[in-house]
DNA sequence: TCAAGAAATAAGAATTATTCTAAACTGCGG
DNA sequence: CCGCAGTTTAGAATAATTCTTATTTCTTGA
């Protein structure tokens, strides 16, 4: 009699053309029901266990990459040995704040660049990031 | 009679508060006195058992901090779990090349950003890095 | 020139993030 | 409900880097 309505997340798995699974459904709504974030793999992890969402590492792991590979997120270089998935996938750029480790937005409209050379040939620009490092105010 | 004169390598590591040791004035060369280079820590001790250097890898990781904190070196990070260390300390900014792993060089002279906000309170910006990420040019 | 202490090196073990393997499970079309 | 491709998982494996500790090498001041 009610048919259920698909979650968000579930619809937005198949418009990407993942199967629904358990943890994949439970991971993006981690992930894309708590506004713009900058997560670890391991942080990940540790708040699907906080949620009593049982899910491995591994899992954890090929979900971040399948959901980049389908623009749900984008994955962030700024330290060595560790990636960020960013849940924001307009286009902007970060503040990188060393001491902590942390990720700030820095929204992509209003920001203009000048002056660059065009890419060498063969090739063509698929991103351009601006990373500005932050370290402690030494007034 | 004929008092050596000390090579350019070691001058500079005296500068910099650096001990010239046989290993760091060797890499030191290897390094800086040939040209622009954005090199691995791997692929620095590659370069030094080719030259005959006996170095272990270890000192190679050490020598390329020490250097970096000394400003004679720079670190990028670009992709996940490999560091490169750039020889050319000027301001300037990076193509990427994802397919070959390469960064290439783009002067810093004559390029502008408009429109970044501040840095957050309680901290400054250190480096402001552009990365321009390259794929092959699917025409 | 030499002795002594401080600093640096090296070998290998250890750590960390991530990926791989292969076996068990599950969503879904028929 | 079957069956199978696609998915998950535990644990092993990998790769880059760091750490530990004993040994070696600079530096300096008798
Ligand atoms: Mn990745
Ligand atoms: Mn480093
Ligand atoms: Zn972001
Ligand atoms: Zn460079």
């Amino acid at each position: 009699m009610k048919p259920e309505a698909p979650p968000k997340a579930v619809l937005r798995l198949r418009e990407a053309g993942l199967r629904p699974t358990r943890q994949r459904v439970a991971l993006a709504r981690l992930l894309l029901e708590n506004g713009g974030r900058h997560i670890t793999a391991e942080q990940l992890h540790g708040e699907a266990r906080a949620a009593a969402i049982r899910v491995s590492l591994a899992t954890v792991y090929n979900t971040l990459h399948q959901f980049t590979g389908a623009g749900l997120l984008r994955e962030v270089v700024v330290e060595p040995g560790r990636s960020y998935f960013d849940t924001n996938t307009t286009e902007h750029h970060h503040f990188f704040d060393e001491a902590k480790s942390e990720l700030l937005d820095i929204g992509g409209d209003g920001i203009v660049i000048s002056g660059l050379p065009r890419p060498p040939s063969g090739t063509e620009v698929r991103r351009l990031e601006i990373i500005v490092r932050l370290g402690p105010d030494r007034h």
